[in-house]
DNA sequence: TTGAAAGCGGTACCAA
DNA sequence: TTGGTACCGCTTTCAA
């Protein structure tokens, strides 16, 4: 019971060889030449095995000065869009033999920059950040570039790091030319975000495609709201009890439309003979949703990959010059968006 | 550029002491006795600031013996439902000065012997586990557990250890009384678990449920499938397009209850007038359906305070007689489930 | 009230 | 092919 782990020198001890020659044989060989009898090796595999031995990674990286560890930092635990990107990271990370440090701030300004400062201390190799206050986490963002570790933004490029972003702006316009020219008018946008910086991108889309249509911005058919499922579906309500309801609404992100959905059929309102509803992100459920969701599909998983990807070309090269990546996101037209009523 | 990071000899520099009084100012106080005057502490505190120094998680964690980290091993990251139980742990742990260290095994036995491995590498000073493989994982805990890692296990008690496990037998017995209540004779099971260890309390009071209400288990009724959304959709296809197809559907948990939910959907089915619809875990989403999802609630979010809970009381008293803590769930009737049709 | 120094568990250089 | 040992950055005893 309570047995004190075992360290390289009680497998020296054992095998009766010095904690070097045990450190070469944990780590297979050294600068590609293997330089430990076969005789030797196998005592000391004996050994380690008989005290099953587990080296500390801590010590190993502190004195190798690497952790192999790579942070990633989220908004929010609760939008499948960002478990599908840190996905992605996790796959190419492990490829390369990095484990991941997640961290989520849950939107608050403070456990975010906590957040940072923990993986800081914890001596990460390289941060993934998907920031919710890119500007205010700038600071804090910029020291630890200053300080050598590799940097990706994702979805802002608020230093100048690498950075992956997506084009939503572009896909938004698609939509709202896709609504539009199926003769709404009237439509409205559920704007629920946890910071402002997460959605300016297709807000801007929204407010200019509105002023290229010759439509006004109408503030009643909008509703600045929270980011839970429950803040979509009262904001939804909302909407819709006015006397002049939208006939079409774009929501911020598919978690929110789950609860748009659902407003809407509380209202006896058919999705989407009544109403049509769009997202953002193409989340795994919104082909399941019912009626399946009209969305933007962000290509989350890919996001992951390239951040990862770009976080590990850095570490093996910090004198590249600075690598920005967009994926593209794409229209994916499903049955909840069609003709305007009437 | 590139600068190195400041250690606690460079403060010590910078302020003109040594690196054992910036160790006591940056640790507040030793014992509870401030023993540093307080024109030292400014100097020292000033240093600090002028090179923003940030302790070594590593280093200060391997002299001191405890990593502030406590590990947790989830199956799969795509359930909400392990989330929430994330985010209880989560709760608990910040407020006591601990940070997660999170493992997805993704259902595969190789992965979460890793992870394990991993998890005992770095040193955490605790384990939350959820196995998928209970049993084929017990010797690697066991291992751990005598190796003096506090381990906290949800949801089974393979290992003698601190426990949290829910009580879904009873509650899926009336689950199952509620079914036969409202007349359904032919109740199916969409069984979706990623390995058999995690779905075998529903399975077991399924089977003994219906055996007390005199019905057999009607192997046409049941679908044994992955654990994606798309899994339980196609399994609920394959169950409603038989001949004599079920008039109630089990759903091993609410993630493939919306594959099912969109099945039904597509077959011209209403929930829940031609069929009833029962998931378990509540989900947050599960109420934001359409229909809202009758299910049973796990608490999850409960479940992973206690699983801290524990975690931070052992670590505290090693020697405390193994505690065993049982959430109890809840049934929760939505509009899901109705009266047998006919 | 402060400092010197011995480690925590590894890695890797230099010698043997 | 192997061993001795300095050192990674920090904590903590013991002395001053």
């Amino acid at each position: 019971m309570s047995a004190k782990r075992p360290t390289l020198a009680d497998v020296a001890r054992l095998a009766g060889v010095s904690t070097a020659t045990v450190s070469y044989v944990v780590n297979g060989q050294t600068h590609g030449k293997v330089i430990i009898s076969e005789e030797t090796r196998q005592r000391v595999l004996e050994g380690i095995k008989r005290l099953d031995y587990q080296p500390d990674a801590r010590a190993k990286s502190l004195r190798a000065g690497s952790s192999q560890l790579i942070g990633i930092l989220i908004p929010d635990m609760h939008n499948p869009h960002y478990w599908e990107i840190v996905e992605g990271v996790e796959e190419k990370a492990h490829q390369a033999g990095y484990e991941l440090l997640l961290s989520c701030t849950s939107l608050a300004l403070h456990r975010e920059q906590q957040a940072i400062d923990a993986l800081s201390r914890r001596r990460i190799d390289a941060l993934i950040a998907l920031p919710s206050f890119p500007e205010q986490s700038r600071e804090l963002l910029q020291a630890m570039a200053a300080r050598n570790y590799p940097i990706v933004m994702v979805g802002n490029d608020f230093i100048a790091t690498d950075t992956v972003v997506t084009g939503y702006e572009a896909q938004t316009r698609a939509l709202m030319a896709h609504l539009l020219g199926l003769g709404h008018l009237r439509i409205g946008f559920v704007f629920g975000v946890g910071s402002p910086a997460l959605g300016v991108n297709r807000w801007h889309a929204y407010v200019s495609s509105l002023a290229e249509a010759g439509l006004p911005v109408d503030e009643t058919l909008v509703d600045r709201c929270g980011v839970t499922i429950e803040d979509g579906y009262q904001a939804a309500r909302r909407l819709l009890a006015q006397p002049q309801p939208p006939t079409a609404l774009l929501v911020v992100n598919d978690l929110l439309a789950i609860g748009v959905l659902l407003a809407a059929a509380e209202q006896g309102l058919t999705v989407p003979d009544d109403l049509s509803v769009a997202g953002f992100d193409d989340i795994n459920l919104a082909a399941y949703l019912n009626p399946p969701l009209t969305t933007v599909r962000a290509h989350a998983k890919e996001i992951g990959r390239e951040a990862a990807r770009l976080a590990i070309t850095r570490l093996g090269a910090r004198t590249l010059p600075v690598q920005h990546v967009v994926v593209q996101p794409q229209l994916v037209l499903r049955a909840s968006t069609g003709p305007a009523p009437g």
